[in-house]
DNA sequence: TATGAATGAGACTTCATTCAT
DNA sequence: AATGAATGAAGTCTCATTCAT
């Protein structure tokens, strides 16, 4: 079978394939779908253009591909970090801290996952990112579900527990903007984004 | 004085700048800045190509000049929510709810501005963007100045104040994001939001 | 009849027409036909577009009815000198003289009257550029008469009488031309012309 | 080498190339810069739109292109005419054969070349020029040093050498284009425009 | 009569995509 | 299998001209 030993010519083709995603990734985070051409692609990955139409059938399609694959990414980091064994709290504790990470570690990409997921997605004709979204709110039910069960065992406040997914997903996307805008002035750090959503933040005061 | 009766041509006029913009947006956070040609823009708006380029020196302008105005607007709401009389608490409250106001009337709009102000802002050449982010990043000041007093009053809990601006911002944001994906899910609501930010949200428990 | 008494209102129409005239033929012989709007014509001439049309039917007849009025100015100034009593020397020099004078007052316009009769005259759809060629070769069959009594008499060597105005005319035209772009290097001058064209260039010598 | 044996591919390319410049040629020599477009180069050409811009950035890069193509080899068989070896005399009879040569052999481009050395340059936006011009007024030069020599031999008159050259290039030119006006009534013929220029044509006579 | 807002054909140019080599 | 020259649809923008006021 070809799973058992992908040939010499397999592998020059992924590896090309994957150089090819590098530096459409590079350029698409920088400039955006639309300020990208394909030529500027082929050149910077010392390819001719036909040549990217043997590996994507358009260039929609690269983009597709590129972000589906980082977000792929992302959505088993954070699945996984839901799964993880321990206590409701730490299981989200996990997901903000792999968020971070796994953010940290892909800033290029990003962007053009937040412009598909929570942007207007006007980089590509209607339909092509439902895959993303799925998957997008795939995770959020999965942090539902976390909610939910901490919520039942009186660790969590009673809040619709999908919507505390949404304010802490959005807080720590927030954090991660300011990041970007900002890169010296916020640290991009979990402990900070828990203990700010989880803490009380108004305690009483204003007696004056 | 000129300033005292516009004429019935200026009237007309800014009758019809209003026209274009309005279906300029439209299409705009339908579909993005670069699939809405400026045909399109003309045929819908019902004038012809060249009479948008006596409004608009060009589709960037266009462009921008709709952002701006609306940006302008948004800034100014929020930021005269903040300066309304009572407590740092009451100010928040009014942020939030002038937000939700003002964004639920400019749904259109929103996804642009977010686009803008959050996105990639990919639409427009470098530099263009630069006031609306001013006028946000100015915002989010304000918001900080509020929780800065709070703080000291011992009325909110000893955070970054600017951190905690954009943690608002970022749920509240969010939150309207989550309403434009599922309108029928989850009301955009003033209230929940406060509320959600400002209580704890970790009560303790998991003594299993 | 209306010849007879002009009323203000024709005048103050002739008044405006040349106004414009004057206006056009600036701009058109800095920037050429092409590179003129008519809105620009307007703006400067404190007009409004629709008036310009109201004079000229289109913007080839404004341009044609510029070149015509200057060239049929030029025409009777030419066609005068060579009208004039004297001998043929005298009226050629006449000719020679009037050519100078009637140019350098006319500086704006020679250019374009040189592009027309000489150059490739790819202002105005073809065709339209006849009346002025026609004058053009009229004065130079008019010369060609001069020339052919003069050489009848002796007084000037046996060319070909049409030949000699075509050389004469290119002669004092190419001074100007240098004139125009050098004007501190060469005295566009009348005398010298004459004495160029008319004296013996090649006096022999080189027996070395 | 790659410049020993340009590749098929090279041949090719400088084929299309040339292609694409001869029938640019042919249609901005006849309706001049602003009268052509770049469909209609692309059409007569047989090339599509697209492929104009490979070979050249835009319109006006073609016509310089063009225009400094000719207006090279014009100067340059100019110049190597006034460098042959033989007297003053003879070298500028090389010179009017070699303009009447080489101008007659390239007709088409020849409006093209006076229009930009003499007219109002008005095809392209100021400053394109100045290579032509330059090259024009180099020839010019080198003519006046021929002259100036000639005089200081007593082969000419003293007049300014110059000036001499100015006019000598004037008389040719002027039977150029009264050959290109009227192409059986005058044969555009070296000796002849030599032997109007350098004879006397005022003979005296007139004493009547 | 004069105006100038509106028109829309047509110009230049770009770029995703194809296909012969 | 890889190339890149060629394509041409489609986009932005200009400007001569019209016509309701």
């Amino acid at each position: 079978m070809k799973n058992d030993k992908p040939s010499r010519k397999e592998l020059e083709y992924l590896r090309h394939r994957q150089e090819i995603l590098q530096v459409a990734l590079k350029l698409f985070s920088r400039k955006g779908f639309h300020n990208v051409s394909m030529h500027e692609i082929a050149k910077k990955s010392e390819f001719a253009v036909g040549t990217l139409y043997k590996f994507f059938s358009n260039k929609e399609e690269l983009y597709k591909t590129l972000i589906l694959e980082k977000s792929g990414e992302f959505h088993s980091v954070l699945t996984a970090a839901l799964e993880k064994p321990g206590s409701e709290m730490e299981k989200i504790k996990a997901w903000v801290e792999a968020k971070v990470s796994v953010f940290m570690d892909n800033l290029d990409c990003v962007l053009l996952y937040l412009a598909e997921t929570r942007g207007g997605s006007f980089n590509i004709r209607a339909g092509i990112d439902t895959e993303i979204i799925r998957q997008y709110e795939e995770t959020l039910e999965k942090m539902k579900d976390v909610f939910e069960k901490g919520i039942k065992k009186k660790m969590f406040r009673k809040y619709d527990p999908y919507l505390l997914a949404v304010a802490l997903d959005g807080i720590s996307t927030t954090f991660l903007f300011e990041h970007l805008a900002h890169p010296d002035r916020l640290l991009f750090d979990a402990d900070l984004i828990v203990s700010i959503f989880f803490q009380q933040v108004y305690i009483g005061g204003d007696n004056e």
